[in-house]
DNA sequence: ACAAAACGCGAGCTACCGCTCACATTGCAG
DNA sequence: CTGCAATGTGAGCGGTAGCTCGCGTTTTGT
């Protein structure tokens, strides 16, 4: 809801009608991204496919840039709540149905608008300068910290916080290269499971 | 050796002033690169830095991308050439010691420049639309799963080309994540062991 | 020696990009 | 109803990016 203060200089939107204005704004935003991508994107062409005009544009987001990073927040935003809506709520899940279940969500919520996550993604390196991705970063990898610790039972790795690391990456590089490479593969049921296999092999004592 | 043909229609140098002008080019669109990322990095920048007009450059390089997608090739190709030692060349070893072996090759190609690595990891999806990058991936996979393949009897999975595939994404996740957010932790060796292990455990029959 | 080809030069063109600002319109408070 | 704040407008500015082209200079082949 609260836009963060670095993208969002510019006043905000008050009235519902302004607010329309934003939103129609980003997905303007959303539709050139995924027709010209990042670079051929121009704020009068966001404009104008949003039917509004530049000036409008920039009383709400201070640049390109800006447009860009909301989106990308919100995209980690939803992430971040598929993740704990998992993680916290399914405290009491073990290890291997937890797993499965978030992968299985992560994979579902790409195969939403693959061509966008791909923009997005291709731009959060550079976008996500200092506090946004590495928040999320940190807090991701945190709540999984979380979660294993109170899984301490069933857990083979030693060093928590660098097992849930490890996991978050390695899950990430499948998800991420698919999104990018070959979204159609993200109903591959097979290449979920597979990974899912991976991890809980990595993470679970099976010697018990 | 041979540039491609779709980043390289200009005129191939057959004097050796020209490879140097050439070679002069790419260097100067590293220093450009690493010093303002690619967006801010100008063709007339790269010339200037390289001690060569803007002409010249043009007649090497038809556009801004090809430089880098110039840059990206060489080290797709290097990258290749560290899997495909480990992987051709230590036939007999085991999968555990390649593995460990590929993945600390991987890691030490990267700590070598790896603020110019960023900028370059971060444009692939973007500049290797067809061919490159699709090709790098499609010859990685292939050279892990013939490998797996003359190692079935360690191998534990059945479906041995999605088995190399996970394998590949999963410490390209790790590898890539952290040549872009924390370099200097590619010289963290426990997080090099932790990956190893998890391929390991997840491609090795350790039952017997 | 001397074309011809390869190479190198750099002023400058076109195009568009991000963005501002002076002004019009609409909504809300009193 | 009225006036101020919030919102919306779009022509156009300053700037620069990518790239071309006509012409010198060097190398090669004969």
């Amino acid at each position: 809801m609260a836009r963060a203060a670095r993208t969002q200089p510019r006043k905000m939107p008050t009235q519902a009608r302004a607010q329309e204005t934003v939103e129609a704004i980003l997905a303007a935003t959303k539709k050139v991204l995924v027709k010209d991508g990042y670079e051929a994107a121009s704020t009068n062409r966001v404009a104008e496919v949003a039917g509004v005009s530049i000036g409008s544009l920039y009383q709400y987001f201070p640049s390109k840039a800006a447009l860009v990073s909301e989106l990308i927040e919100r995209h980690l935003a939803r992430m971040f709540e598929v993740l704990s809506a998992t993680a916290q709520g399914g405290g009491t899940a073990s290890i291997e149905e937890a797993a499965r279940t978030v992968i299985r969500a992560v994979f579902a919520a790409h195969r939403v608008n693959p061509r966008l996550h791909r923009v997005l993604l291709e731009q959060m390196p550079r976008l996500g300068k200092g506090a946004d991705v590495d928040a999320f970063e940190h807090r991701t990898q945190a709540i999984i910290e979380a979660f294993l610790t109170a899984h301490a039972g069933e857990l083979r790795p030693k060093n928590v916080a660098l097992a849930a690391r490890v996991a978050v990456l390695a899950v990430r590089g499948v998800t991420l290269w698919t999104v990018m490479r070959s979204p159609e593969e993200l109903d591959n049921e097979e290449l979920v499971d597979e990974i899912t296999d991976m991890v809980i092999r990595y993470l679970v004592d099976d010697r018990g």
